[in-house]
DNA sequence: TCAAGATTGATGCAGGTGCATTTAGTGCGG
DNA sequence: CCGCACTAAATGCACCTGCATCAATCTTGA
């Protein structure tokens, strides 16, 4: 033993994590960088109103946008008040649960998701679209896709690829 | 044209900035949860006692510290300033040039680092390693790679690879 | 040589995040 | 019906981050 010795994480599987998070920052925070120049808010507010709108009457209750987020739960109420604030959506009373309650997106919020859709869109051509053919895309989620439900994840269905749309 | 026609960023392209995002995300959470859990403390440090103690004689300047971690400048000002509080590392003024100073690791810093890497490298190992073959490995990176050095990187060189070690 | 500009590092401020706790309401078991 | 455990959401607090700016020093070039 010695040189050769096998080492516990391999030398693979530690070069993928440094990959994994350097070029996920990095790509992010281009795109995030694209959208603030077109003078757009951030891209938690973009998937917040997506949610929202792709949602039966344009409605979700906080928790159940909280699950599709992934966000903690402060986080959500938090996001929920600036999107209020804004205008971008309003908050209903829950009949059936007094406890909770209904957010609605409105008009403007319908409209800055589509709005934004440009932007982004073209941000994610620009950073991964123009970077992968489509087979090396595919391949990419394949990989990724395995370290994505490790630790006891019954969460994130990572819903049907076109919906980001 | 219609239901066939292109869209800008492919369908496929779409799915793998999903994944990377959530996959990321998720990732990062876990390994960091695990070191917290075995109280120590973020990422960040490691990556800077890592980078002090791989340096010639255990010290740098701030900025050769900043561009190898890619961090703001401020960001690394106050990651030094954490690390000094905690007797990790200590300020050395700069002869050469009075504007700038020498950050040195201390022994406490270079022992850390290294415990840190025990539990560092079994939550790669854990949530990385364990997912995936070292083939497998091997062909993420290629595919992170060619996102890496998108908008005009000359960045983060991704020294050899072994070095997190 | 000296003023203009660039570079190093720190910091005040506004806002974001994590954590723990609080408030309010539900629903079950007795 | 009441108490108790649970869930929904908000919030106080400490800390972290991003941005802009500052002060100090270095460099350049007329």
């Amino acid at each position: 033993m010695g040189a050769m010795m096998k080492r516990k994480p391999s030398t693979e599987a530690t070069a993928a994590w440094i990959r994994l998070m350097r070029v996920q920052s990095r790509v992010l925070a281009a795109v995030e960088q694209d959208l603030k120049k077109a003078g757009f808010p951030p891209l938690a507010w973009y998937d917040a109103l997506l949610e929202l709108s792709r949602a039966p009457s344009g409605e979700l209750r906080p928790v159940e946008l909280e699950k599709q987020m992934l966000l903690p739960q402060y986080a959500t109420s938090r996001l929920i008040d600036r999107l209020v604030d804004e205008g971008l959506a309003a908050r209903r009373e829950c009949k059936v649960d007094k406890r909770g309650q209904f957010v609605e997106i409105t008009d403007a919020g319908r409209e800055l998701q589509k709005k934004m859709w440009q932007a982004y869109s073209a941000a994610i051509e620009k950073h991964v679209g123009s970077k992968l053919s489509d087979a090396d895309a595919v391949k990419l989620c394949g990989l990724l896709d395995r370290l994505g439900c490790s630790c006891g994840e019954a969460l994130a269905p990572v819903r049907d690829v076109a919906s980001v749309r």
